[in-house]
DNA sequence: GTTTTATGGGAAG
DNA sequence: TTCCCCTAAAACA
């Protein structure tokens, strides 16, 4: 479920309330019982997102590496010290408690319009983090019962993260982590530098292929999915068909620039928000609606909200593609 | 109760 | 390009 903003978050998560201790792996649902064993008992070293995938070191250089694919989600519960973005949706949307004003998921600083609280101390909850994250009722017991197909349970003292539903879920050597790294292109919460936007330019220059294919090809740009595709090629006015090699270099330049803004944002915030510049009411609303959070992704057939023409739904690569023919050339 | 849907990607053909 | 895997919640009846 989640585009590169969310695997980042879960990645902070972990950083905050795992990272130097001992944890106790397992497999409740019995499909990586091998795999937990290995790294059972081990100090968790490092944690780092890139593009959509989570990379775990445990001592002895093992690592795990994991992909949420389509609908994995990480559940933390226990003690938890959470980000102030993460609150319950459950009943509490609009209301405002001892940390702001909860949204769909998340907490906005009542000080600051788009700013964020600092981390607040732990505390015991249950927190599902996927591509947006909820909060749900407190289980008395910890460590809690495993709910549903457990595929991997880490285990402290005090937390508790279980993985459901990954599309990979597997123990690497160094080397074997060396290489998929190798394969996927810059992601811009893992290097910003220009030499990576370059990287990210010259292939898209080269290549015939259409550039809304090439914006979801991980290995060309890494963290980009369905979502942030269709939001940054209509933010830049640019027809999903055209092949990469008709972008004039700004353009290309300008959706990595874009694509560095955009994550940015879905990382603080934990919402994919595509639209800029938006205050009070308009921000919250933003927050609660994905309607309001996007100009044309799943507004098909509504009229598009700089231009009026009908937004389009399109397949490509398997996906559905959403634009306005009357505002990408 | 059953069907549909999803923000992904790898393998097979 | 088509098929297939991962799982749960939402939508439908």
């Amino acid at each position: 479920m989640p585009e590169g903003h969310s695997v980042h978050r879960i990645a902070r998560q972990f950083r905050r309330n795992f990272v130097g201790q001992s944890v106790q792996a397992t497999s409740p649902q019995g499909r990586f019982v091998a795999g937990a064993k290995q790294v059972s008992g081990t100090e968790l070293v490092e944690v780092f997102a890139v593009g959509k995938q989570l990379f775990l070191r445990f001592a002895d250089d093992q690592w795990v590496r994991i992909h949420l694919g389509m609908y994995g989600a990480w559940d933390f519960s226990g003690d938890i010290q959470l980000d102030a973005t993460i609150a319950s949706a459950n009943g509490r949307m609009g209301q405002t408690n001892q940390r702001g004003t909860v949204f769909d998921g998340a907490v906005y600083d009542r000080h600051g319009e788009n700013s964020l609280t600092s981390i607040g101390a732990p505390r015991r909850t249950r927190v599902r983090m996927a591509e947006s994250e909820k909060e749900s009722a407190v289980q008395a017991e910890f460590p809690p019962e495993p709910i549903g197909q457990v595929r991997l349970r880490l285990l402290t003292e005090t937390v508790c993260a279980d993985l459901r539903g990954p599309t990979a879920c597997e123990v690497l050597t160094t080397e074997q982590v060396d290489a998929v790294l190798a394969k996927l292109g810059p992601d811009p919460q893992h290097d910003a530098s220009d030499e990576a936007g370059q990287r990210f330019v010259d292939t898209v220059l080269k290549k015939q292929t259409a550039i809304g294919l090439l914006l979801m090809d991980q290995s060309v740009v890494a963290g980009i999915g369905n979502v942030y595709r269709a939001e940054m090629l209509f933010r830049a006015g640019i027809d999903p068909y055209r092949p990469g090699k008709s972008l004039t270099t700004d353009e290309t330049w300008a959706l990595w620039r874009d694509w560095i803004h955009l994550l940015a944002i879905g990382v603080e915030t934990g919402q994919m928000m595509t639209i800029d510049g938006l205050q009070g009411e308009q921000w919250r609303a933003a927050m609660a609606n994905r309607a309001d959070r996007h100009w044309v992704y799943k507004r098909e057939g509504l009229p598009c909200k700089r231009c009026g023409t009908n937004v389009r739904l399109d397949e490509m690569g398997n996906r559905k593609l959403y634009w306005c023919p009357g505002c990408q050339k």
